[in-house]
DNA sequence: CTATTAAAGTGTAGAATTCACACGAAGGCA
DNA sequence: TGCCTTCGTGTGAATTCTACACTTTAATAG
């Protein structure tokens, strides 16, 4: 059934940037396009928010419904307004970025097409997109330094070789060794396991996990991450 | 004339958080409301945004509209959407924030009663405003030690002591004179000037200019400012 | 069972930065 | 001329940052 109303509305949607990680490179979640515009292209997942919603649950609904993916780490990026963004009306979206952990799309994925590509080989995007993904790049690397999110990228017990790896393909550099790993554990955020990670012939590695809870405890206290 | 739409649609309107600075106390600038809902309460300057116009445009066209600002640091804050934050219908509200320089707004100021508070000492705000300035006062907080937008809420030609009142009101903890001084100057991107500023029986102070051509340069060349 | 291989794990010294701290200089005013 | 008030300045100790190389451990191949 329509809606009226006095003055001419903009659509509302939501657009989610979505990271992951392989070991190696940083990746990033699209969809391809079933339908016009753009029909075929790659595109962020995402859609229009219902009226009843808010726009993290949109968000969140978006995700689930395009990805399977659910109970990710997701926050607000940026809201995107240009007026032309989209070749139909005006449709203003709000961008979220997502990081999730290896193995928890792959099993979900379901009719849609959905595909990790490495963030530095990426195809070209429908809408503003490009600036969608760039935008939540520069918020991803600004935020790894100074808040301990790289661990939702990471799976639930890792190793800090793991997670020297993501903060140098995140960060785009190479980083010293005993360096990071004593800053690592300098926070007393990392608990080491009883368990190792065996790979290869080599010997096998430590593996931690991330304290949440101290985590908590620390941010109220006024404390500062900074890696 | 009426619009119709297939699906019920959210109104978007763009909210703006004014700081200024009074040489002592952080300030914000509310303007009182002349319509229900909320009538005669106190709210962010802001309003809803046209069909055909940006995000950007829309909040600094509002901003002009009800408090005479222009030419000001703008910049987006976060978008607010939880559902019933407009006891009329379905309300959206991109927020940005603004900084202005002393005696910005005194001569602009027309019909609407424009306002400044003290952030310490503010009336009962309409709708969900609290929520939106306290997000903007944490963003300022955060962005003031990494980025040298201080100068915003200071005059073209202003003092290091004035510089220092400012990051302590905001920061909201004293700093170290020497200290300070050392650090605000180490980038060189405050200009003396041939310039005092008298102000009562006592030494005078030299004036400084900010450099925003040298920042442009010095923020292109990977650079880190932080305070 | 021994040797080889590959990544894991560990310490230190010099450089740079941060932090705490106190007094002479300059101008206005009585 | 003296007093008052803010301006403006330096140093040493503590901490943090940075660069840098070898031993340990387990798996595998011979």
């Amino acid at each position: 059934m329509p809606h009226t109303y006095e003055y001419p509305r903009a659509a509302l949607t939501v657009d989610c940037v979505v990271f992951g990680f392989d070991g190696g490179e940083l990746q990033v979640l699209l969809i391809r396009r079933g339908l016009a515009p753009f029909k075929d292209k790659w595109a962020l997942p995402g859609g229009f928010v219902r009226v009843e919603e808010t726009l993290d649950d949109a968000a969140r609904r978006e995700l689930e419904e395009e990805t399977g993916l659910h109970e990710v780490f997701l926050e607000q990026l940026y809201t995107f307004g240009t007026v032309k963004r989209d070749p139909r009306e005006r449709v203003v979206s709000v961008a979220y970025f997502a990081l999730v952990k290896p193995g928890a799309v792959t099993a979900a994925t379901d009719a849609a097409e959905a595909k990790w590509f490495s963030v530095s080989d990426l195809p070209s995007l429908a809408f503003d997109h490009v600036d969608i993904l760039a935008t939540a790049l520069t918020r991803l690397r600004g935020k790894l330094t100074y808040q301990p999110i790289g661990f939702e990228l990471l799976p639930p017990k890792f190793t800090l070789t793991q997670l020297q790896r993501l903060y140098e393909a995140v960060l785009g550099e190479p980083l010293d060794k005993r360096n990071f790993r004593k800053k690592a554990l300098s926070f007393d955020l990392l608990i080491p396991l009883k368990e190792t990670h065996r790979d290869g012939a080599h010997r096998p590695a430590q593996l931690y996990r991330f304290d949440p809870a101290r985590y908590q405890r620390l941010k109220r206290s006024g404390f500062l991450f900074e890696l």
